[in-house]
DNA sequence: GTCTATACACTGATAGAC
DNA sequence: GTCTATCAGTGTATAGAC
């Protein structure tokens, strides 16, 4: 019980936490939900079987934290970019680059996948619906950073939110289309994203 | 054994053949190739469980008939564009038209889906990655026709394998985006494909 | 061709020792 | 905090009657 102990036990609860949310993250993203196994995971934690159940109650609660983390982490993303002085879209460029860039790191593209699968295929998750509508709503900043550059010139006319959710598909479908495609890195640049929307 | 009775068998066997395809590509496509049990397939058919077995002897051979369908039903939309007369510029713009109008419709939202998922949370097919690497190969006609268009000065600058790849993952993201955003439908329209590739 | 009943393996989750 | 052993439920696939 001394101190020493205290900060070890720490140390070690966030090293195991860690290496599983990282396995499952991974393993979810490669096998979608119901094809992650807890065997899977835990496999590739190296750790065992039944620890898994001493971090998290159920393989549901997993993939909701793993979700949770998927949209903290792409409204970082966003809030970093809208929070930075200029134009909206000098912004709008500034997000193509910053995506272009995110799309090279694994970590990004596992995220946005189980965003995916938490949409498509894990309808058997009482309240999933709910619980992706309530941290949904954050991608409407970009359909008003749209309007803004329609307004100057720079944006092709059309329905803000139409626009902002084809920007945000590419984004998506080249995330899933590098999944088994690995000769496309490093060749996406922002100007694929840019060029979606620019007027002329 | 008369005439008629064979007949009427063959029509039988149509329609159940029918019913479970048709089923399953829609169970799969909503809830992913290991969500989607057979008990789901025929609750939706309406038709007893043991009677797939009669039709297919495994679930994954189902997923693998699908996944075939599902080439073939690009490609004859890919080919028959193709076929036209007309700058390959011309061809774009008509594919796109297609997409856009194709996107409307459940059926190839689907094949898109189950081939999505083929490439993704199917890894425990044995030869999936094959299967599929042989059927993919169509989709380079497309690489050629941006190539040209690049010629004649309508399409940007760049690789034109990433540019198709673009193309394809902005519809397939598109197809993926409408699974849960109703409110998408009948908005989306070919400019937004052709102003992805379009020079000024 | 269609159905119900059943065998067998796997999965998520729990119990309890260390 | 970490592990192994085990239970209950579900999923694929098969057997056999009609």
């Amino acid at each position: 019980m001394s101190p020493r102990n205290i900060e070890q036990n720490e140390q070690m609860r966030k090293e195991s936490l860690n290496k599983i949310t990282s396995a499952a993250l991974k393993i979810f993203a490669e096998y979608g939900y119901h094809g992650a196994t807890l065997k899977k995971i835990t496999l590739a934690t190296g750790l065992s079987y039944g620890l898994v159940y001493h971090y998290f109650p159920s393989k549901e609660k997993i993939f909701l934290y793993l979700v949770d983390r998927a949209f903290t982490y792409s409204k970082s993303v966003i809030n970093k970019v809208l929070n930075m002085t200029g134009t909206a879209w000098e912004k709008i460029m500034t997000l193509s680059d910053v995506l272009a860039d995110e799309l090279q790191k694994k970590e990004l593209s596992y995220y946005f996948i189980i965003t995916q699968q938490a949409m498509t295929q894990a309808k058997d998750i009482p309240g999933i619906i709910d619980f992706i509508a309530k941290r949904i709503d954050h991608y409407k900043k970009f359909d008003k950073l749209i309007l803004q550059a329609q307004k100057s010139g720079n944006v092709i006319d059309g329905d803000p939110g139409v626009l902002s959710a084809a920007y945000l598909a590419l984004f998506n479908g080249l995330v899933l289309m590098m999944q088994h495609q690995e000769d496309l890195k490093n060749k996406i640049t922002s100007e694929i994203f840019i060029n979606l929307l620019r007027k002329n």
